[in-house]
DNA sequence: CTGAAAGCGCTTACAG
DNA sequence: CTGAAAGCGCTTACAG
């Protein structure tokens, strides 16, 4: 990496001074002109001119420089649970559109990442290498951290209510706020919509008992249940983590207890999320469960791979896209203010696919 | 983000002169022992107070200032195409691993995103916000710009052998490094499972027909049915792009041509990717075709859905670990270098599943 | 082996 | 409205 050799010649880097020269002005004068202050507006020629030269030139700031004065890095880190899960896109989008309108600019993490290694944990959270950060809530081990992390740089968790566990060890009363969408709605609207196709009996198979998000999602099955006169039975719910190999784990235990107890069994299942409803589809599969014939299913976030799997998944979709708007606005907002935001707009939608059938 | 307010009070920063002050030396002298300069060594008792106090005052180097004075980010950022596929996971992690090895983070960027907005587009790539690339290869529009990107920081190209595309317009002969996997081995080992099960007429549901990756794909197949006495009939081979939706297009083209012809058809499938596998299940699926009674499918690259799958996909696995630490390797050994490197090792490994069955 | 000096490229008070 | 000066926090030649 040390640009010299045969590869490809790479051009010196263009500084402000060189625009400055170029146009026949002072740096701080261009360097105004180029960050569009209020004043340099009696400039006008001059101004053309700063601009001209520094497109022709090919100006791009030094972003270490730039930091290093302003103390302000333009970056903002999104960490999230599962890279691999489909479920984050959407957040990312839109956090990632926001983001850019205010000049930020979105990096990565992976919240295993961070907390298997203790040294990019360091840097990433207290090196100063992010403005703000944006981290995924409702996981254990880590909301345990989130006071520590909110101490070195602004957080924002999103898809998450706080959790007990958020006040790190010795911390005091440290809060940061908290970004997510309508999760009682959104199951809700699943079991309804099994309700609706006759579904008198509707089992659970849940994310981590003690995630909040988790909560609130049984919350919205069992208001909707209580509603249409009915219950969850504590013998179709079960818990798990937020992985298609839980969702296979959980139809297992579920299978197991239907195996045993001739007590009937539930003929649709809600999924905690989307991967909980593939290990569910996955595992009804080998044990002989025809879905949606013996088994509606319906799950949790649309993303693109519900349409893909066999049978087609039903789902809800939140508004995913609009938290990731918002946690930014929240976060550039400042930390003055740490609060709950619950967007209850747009509000949840279903997506009924071949997973789901009326009871024959 | 003013730190202000009711929010957590957040430290302030702690300086290198401030560990020098408090361990009674000079600021350079604590950076080089911090940095662990191969001088010092003779201060045995001094360099021990000095990571004391460091540690004590929790000392974490300002990265703007490092870059600037250094010139380098300690970043390098990985660009891939599609961040919700989760085939490129292994190979994040691997090149993680590497970075870290050389005191770099890895940051990750999406190429869709890169290319729709010419501003993050320019900061990324002109800002000096990395000090090397890895991009993705084999994604048209994008490989012709990688001449563009490498004349701005060193690159280096993942999963492609360089495509004829890739010198930009009127960028002279750049060249780039290129790592990537025995793609041909991969693709012969899925078609002779498939010869072994029995089956003599094999089809391709490809990725893009420019796509030197699927060039690769295709003659690994190529030169396993020839060797078996058979070959790749031009009805039996479709091409698309790398996404579940194409390889849904894809089966539906081959079932239209298998109900007009009435000329027999394939019997089992290679799909150019998971993603592909998981289109031809679908909509297989919908044909009312049966997997594996009527068609087997096996694919390319194996990940965490494979065995989620109805029916579980078989796959063959890419040593995409090592491709990551060794995009990482070849970008830090320098472009002086540009060249080809093709992993052979470890080689690609067979993971039979149900898609794939003997033939009736 | 260690310290005093310089400077990376910006932006922000401070003068004019 | 514009420029000369200062300084963000480091690290790297340069002296000693």
């Amino acid at each position: 990496m040390d640009g010299s050799g045969s590869g490809p010649v790479r051009r010196a880097a263009v500084r402000l001074s060189d625009v400055a020269r170029e146009a026949g002005v002072s740096a701080p004068l261009a360097s105004r002109v180029l960050n569009g202050h209020a004043s340099a507006r009696a400039a006008a020629e001059t101004k053309a001119r700063i601009l001209e030269v520094a497109e022709r030139l090919g100006y791009v700031p030094n972003v270490a420089a730039r930091s290093l004065r302003a103390s302000r890095t333009g970056l903002i880190g999104l960490v999230v649970h599962d890279l691999s899960s489909p479920i984050y896109l959407e957040l990312m989008r839109g956090a990632r559109a926001e983001a850019a309108a205010h000049q930020y600019f979105l990096v990565l993490g992976d919240i295993d990442e961070l907390l298997a290694d203790d040294e990019a944990f360091n840097i990433f959270v207290n090196g100063r290498r992010v403005d703000g950060l944006i981290v995924q809530g409702g996981h254990q081990g880590f909301d345990q951290r989130i006071g520590d992390i909110a101490r070195a740089v602004p957080t924002v968790v999103v898809n998450a209510p706080a959790s007990p566990d958020e006040t790190g060890a010795g911390s005091g009363s440290v809060t940061v706020s908290h970004v997510y969408p309508d999760e009682p709605s959104a199951t809700r609207l699943l079991t309804e919509h099994l309700l609706d196709l006759g579904h008198t009996r509707i089992g659970l198979v849940s994310g981590p008992r003690d995630s909040m998000t988790n909560r609130l999602r049984e919350k919205g099955i069992r208001d909707a249940l209580e509603e249409a006169g009915l219950g969850l039975r504590p013998e179709d719910l079960v818990f798990g983590d937020w992985s298609a190999d839980s969702g296979r784990r959980g139809l297992r235990v579920l299978a197991e207890r239907w195996h045993d107890e001739h007590a009937g069994r539930p003929t649709a299942l809600v999924a905690g999320n989307t991967l909980i409803g593939i290990g569910i589809l996955g595992a009804a599969a080998e044990e002989g469960l025809r879905v949606p014939q013996d088994l509606s299913v319906a799950a949790v976030h649309d993303t693109w791979i519900s349409e893909h799997l066999v049978p087609t998944l039903t789902t809800v979709s939140l508004p995913l896209h609009e938290v990731g708007t918002a946690a930014v606005r929240q976060l550039l907002a400042g930390s003055g203010s740490p609060r709950d935001v619950v967007l209850t707009e747009p509000r949840p939608v279903l997506h009924p696919r071949s997973s789901s059938a009326r009871l024959q």
